[in-house]
DNA sequence: CTGAAAGCGCTTACAG
DNA sequence: CTGAAAGCGCTTACAG
């Protein structure tokens, strides 16, 4: 590889020079630029970001923390960072952990010496160097946030979009709903699944409708947990008439399983999703939800951690993103 | 932050012996070391990674590059590549250029000044800077490679598994057999359309079948692609009575787009998918398909791309993985 | 407009 | 085992 000072020697300047060609700022004269620019040409020269980094301390470049990229909803988001990064100059590089602690730790060590100037976070769960006041590194939680987070978000109203979704479902004269929600427990319980679960208990409760705890089902946002919590509604005494679903992904499981057990969708139950993902229009029946806009939630995520970054003074703490209840084919009027 | 300098002097040591105590490599006196372990703590020093890099050339990261995420099978794989590299020690940073030329031209930028060790490319189309001997970087091309690759590739047999699922099409007594393939024009093929479609042709062939051109649909492996190609199928005089998909979600798009028409699968045509994504198990009906095996397919990508980087001998240039015919519902006896 | 020199934060022979 | 010094490839005041 091509060192600026090969640069340098072969157009006959310093690496002052050949580094002023580069960055644009300063002007040159015609015939040493072109001398720059011809030996950067002939030795197909490329300046190291490595070391333009280490210099200006600063890389360009933001990261994108997530633990999957394997979820329909993550992947549509993750697509959506690159485009307003490019237009502000920044690049975005995505780490997925895997889950794994051992993985995510690495990625905290490249933040933390500079790979990137920010990140986004996609889960709640923030390591803890990161909170520490004395050496945090710009970031924005996006999607998953707690709601005493004292750092920037940008999020849907969860518990508003649940609430609505319900209400929905009441007004097709539903009351006896039941829900799936992800994992809620003691030990593990995550943001958007706790907002979720409170707005739809809160449209309940609007409406003079009974919780029933035995009608709260837990998945994992996957379709597998959809499938079988299906088996389990089958199985109750008493069956609900409607399921209000945490995702889109559980929301086509449970379908496909209680198909599978003769209960049709929505002449016997009806189903809601939440997410929108591309499928929910093509499951059959197609899926009532909410749809999160992906390209909003990305672009204003991105355009806030660069405001941080850059320490402009309009920064928003935390943006609320609007959501969309989308009217499909898997509920119907009891 | 605090640097090396930093921990230096807070222990009393040179840098040099703090470097040591970084890398483990060289024996430290017990005081010594615990000297430096107690300044590294109480600054709560992390080395820049930037500035390791630079003087070691190399990052220890491993870049992969995607025009897209969004895709079921891609953000499968693209979730298996963090563990094997991890396993080695390497971080894996995904680069998505939403088939944006500036985009990529960004990365590839980072990509040759080192940012990382080596790189995954998911698409044929290589940035010519990467096949000029002069200054290549380390890569494997996985998936979508050209044939004539004169440079390491990871993929399945595309062409043998196409022909094996129509043939056992043909096994059920199909004859009248469409396809519903990539894009395939003079502007554009990719070489995973041009071989899914050589091993369906093969299979007519070897059977006796003729292809009829009319019955060659083209789609851009995008569900909404299905849905279109089910609207020209219902319009033909002549209806196939099995279509052959070079996807998943061109097949459940399909599938989607039939029903609405009144058609049903299988009853009235079979169908058939590619890639075996989570989603597969879950349509209405379930597909029969071809899977790709996604972590066999990343860990032989990133195992051979860190015996390139680290020249071990036994680099292997083409791999090719193993890839299995599933057997559900979307298919029947004619 | 251009150059010499110091500095970014590390690592690594070379001595001792 | 440990330190002084050079070097990785850039950028950026400081002079001229």
């Amino acid at each position: 590889m091509a060192t600026i000072k090969d640069v340098a020697k072969l157009a006959g300047v310093s690496v002052a020079t050949v580094s002023r060609y580069l960055s644009g700022a300063s002007k040159l004269t015609t015939s040493t630029e072109a001398k720059v620019k011809g030996a950067i040409e002939t030795l197909s020269y490329r300046p190291n970001i490595m070391a333009r980094s280490l210099s200006q301390s600063r890389s360009d470049m933001l990261m994108v923390l997530v633990s999957g990229v394997s979820s329909p909803f993550i992947s549509n988001l993750l697509s959506a960072f690159s485009k307003p990064a490019s237009a502000r100059g920044y690049k975005v590089l995505l780490a997925e952990t895997s889950m794994d602690q051992k993985i995510e730790a690495t990625y905290i060590e490249a933040l933390r010496s500079r790979l990137a100037d920010g990140f986004v976070q996609l889960s709640a769960h923030l390591h803890p160097e990161m909170l520490d006041k004395k050496h945090t590194i710009p970031f924005v939680n996006v999607c998953e946030c707690l709601p005493e987070a004292t750092y920037p978000t940008v999020q849907i109203d969860d518990k508003r979009a649940a609430k609505q979704i319900t209400e929905f479902l009441i007004s097709l004269g539903h009351r006896e709903i039941a829900c799936l929600v992800g994992l809620y427990n003691d030990q593990y319980r995550s943001p958007v699944t706790v907002k979720r679960l409170d707005g739809f208990r809160d449209a309940l409760d609007g409406n003079d409708i009974e919780f029933h705890a035995e009608w709260m089902l837990q998945g994992d946002y996957t379709t597998d947990s959809g499938v079988q919590a299906a088996q389990t509604i089958a199985e109750m005494k008493q069956r609900p008439t409607a399921v209000f679903c945490a995702s889109d992904t559980m929301a086509i499981g449970l379908i496909r399983g209680l198909a599978n057990l003769g209960i049709n969708v929505p002449d016997d139950i009806s189903v809601t999703g939440f997410d929108d993902i591309e499928m929910a229009k093509y499951t059959v029946p197609s899926l009532t939800t909410i749809r999160q806009p992906v390209e909003k939630i990305a672009n204003a995520a991105i355009n806030n951690l660069i405001d941080i970054i850059e320490e402009k003074a309009h920064v928003r703490q935390h943006v609320t993103i609007e959501h969309e209840l989308i009217l499909r084919g898997s509920t119907r009027r009891l």
